[in-house]
DNA sequence: ACGCACTCCGTAAACGTTTACGAATGGTGG
DNA sequence: CCACCATTCGTAAACGTTTACGGAGTGCGT
């Protein structure tokens, strides 16, 4: 099947009738359009991609940015395949197509959107991974490309985000360990590049402040968010001259590594050390004692990202007019036994 | 920039100039293409793919097919974005692009991937987690398009494909098992549509007759590859009359639920259990006692994986006039503390 | 002075669609 | 019988690019 002329000479009718047809435009007899649909089902036409964006400007896809840094592997993040579920199930109402842009690790990400957007092989954009400062955003919003980002950024002053309730969970980590009798409260972050590291430390620092307990810069751990920095978070923590009674993990894999290296020192997370986590990742359900953690659903938060994103696309924004600009992603504890103990308290 | 008119205009060159400077074709003076090419460097003028494409009839765009399945964010696979470095170190030498094409659940992958060659999107495919009797295949060799599936197939006869070496690691572990006296040795597999499980247990077997070891049944778990998996086996095999004294997995990442359940139930692996996993998953490496488990690189099987994409298409397979057709992907065994005793020692 | 080769560039067609426009037909009301 | 509308379809232009073809200019050998 060549196209759509091999399609209309079959059928002798005109191509134009038949392109008609086929996108369901009025002025076309029924029984010529069920014609049309018979025989293009039967010999497999679709259209050429390639022409149709041409003609109308547009491509019908959808692209999501992500990294295959080392990094990335090694954390194995199950973040964005959970997430491409739900925004699936919504781009799929509108024939939507989503594709995933994995920016190589040997190149600057900016200039990777930048050939991909000038490329025009997506109508709009979904990026990840937001940087405090991050030329994307001002990449995208002059070349008018319809975008949200994952991660709020400075840039982003009034372009859309979506983005966890890093202060929420920070905040309600803190009261909860207080409320146990904790004042010596660890936190892990990651390189103040990453701009949720900022946010994060930003509410625990206040939440501190709040209950007159004095900030402790050696208690923030800046270690990676991978087993390997829990390992090494738990690491540094143990040698701490006044060590503290809990820790608070950005990272819900992290709990894994540090989980190990407290048991090779004789350290009973839940009994000796409390510890909560952070974010979604299935495996770290199996650890031992279980673990305290902020969760939440992957799918729901990647409808509302499709929701917002078609909201900011003109072609759509009359189907989500009360759409939200920004979203600040709640999450909901569920309670473990690794912070399930009073200071202080006989065991 | 609106396209190659304006830019040809800004410079009072003809379109066809333009557009030969920037290709690199021959017939052009070196000062002129000096100047387009600054002059498409200031005003960011990058080539509109979709007319690019009609013209010539490639999109100079490589698409990798995966799932986005529920057991796929629950395992939380970091295979492909291990491989995906290794495939575009490939790809960057010859310009081309990578995209990842995911399946919603909910559609067929059949029919998922014959909209998108119809789409004419990309020049080539990488399909995975290929079936024992897998239409894609079917469908991309009739239409002609250039590809690669990572799993064998029965319908992949004589086309490429590259798959891990299921017959050497579970040869390789029952020997390594029957040499430290083990006899009663259990495995897992997935349920028998992957093409994967059903030659994994096939050489496990063969090993097994190798020496005067009877198949049991009973010993075959069959459970999902992950970690809820590798929990519920354990599960099983407590429950077994007769315990075996050894556990050869199919997925590393099981190890950790099988750990833990085994835990509950006080048995230990590497003293009363021997276990063995099998592939990458960097984890799992944190577990205690470490587990043997056969490992690969994910970056060379990428590499090879492009390579034997590109010698399979037209335009490139001079460049690789040498690659194989088929490639059994090794792996090596590091040694662990998980299958470290031998069968009635004393401990 | 002429022919020839070579270099450089402009012209125009082609890729496969969609869609604005208008033509043809049939029906209806006056 | 005419004017008018509705329905249905064909025609042709347009999207942005690449490329075959040929023309203009220059240099060189005869």
């Amino acid at each position: 099947m060549k196209g759509i002329r091999q399609l209309a000479e079959q059928l002798d009718i005109s191509i134009g009738t038949v392109s008609r047809a086929l996108n369901g435009k009025p002025d076309v007899n029924d029984e010529t359009r069920r014609r049309v649909l018979a025989a293009a089902e039967e010999l497999g036409y679709v259209a050429n991609q390639s022409g149709r964006s041409l003609r109308q400007g547009e491509t019908k896809v959808i692209g999501l940015m992500i990294e295959s840094s080392a990094e990335a592997v090694e954390n194995a993040d199950n973040f964005f395949l959970g997430v491409i579920s739900g925004l699936q199930s919504v781009f799929a109402r509108h024939k939507l197509d989503l594709i995933m842009l994995p920016c190589p690790s040997d190149e600057d990400p900016h200039e990777y959107l930048k050939r991909m957007v000038a490329r025009r092989i997506v109508d709009a954009m979904i990026i990840s991974n937001t940087q405090r400062i991050d030329r994307r955003i001002d990449l995208l919003s002059r070349a008018k490309i319809p975008f949200v980002a994952v991660g709020r950024s400075v840039s982003a002053s009034n372009s859309p985000w979506i983005d966890l309730d890093f202060e929420g969970v920070a905040d309600r980590a803190v009261e909860r360990l207080i409320a146990r009798g904790h004042r010596r409260i660890a936190i892990t972050a990651p390189s103040s590049e990453v701009n949720l590291g900022y946010v994060f430390l930003d509410s625990y620092r206040r939440a501190l402040e709040r209950h007159d307990i004095a900030f402790d810069p050696s208690l923030v751990i800046r270690v990676r968010s991978s087993e390997q920095g829990g390992y090494q978070a738990a690491h540094e923590l143990l040698l701490l001259e006044e060590r503290p009674t809990a820790v608070i993990l950005i990272y819900e894999l992290m709990a894994i590594g540090l989980y190990r290296r407290l048991m090779e020192s004789g350290v009973i997370p839940g009994r000796d050390l409390a510890v909560i986590g952070f974010r979604d990742a299935p495996r770290a359900q199996f650890l031992q004692p279980s673990l305290s953690c902020f969760r939440m659903s992957l799918y729901d938060l990647g409808a509302a990202l499709g929701r917002m994103l078609l909201a900011n696309m003109p072609a759509y924004r009359e189907v989500y007019p009360d759409e939200a600009c920004n979203i600040i992603w709640p999450l909901e504890l569920t309670p473990g036994e690794s912070d399930a103990f009073q200071v202080g308290a006989m065991v």
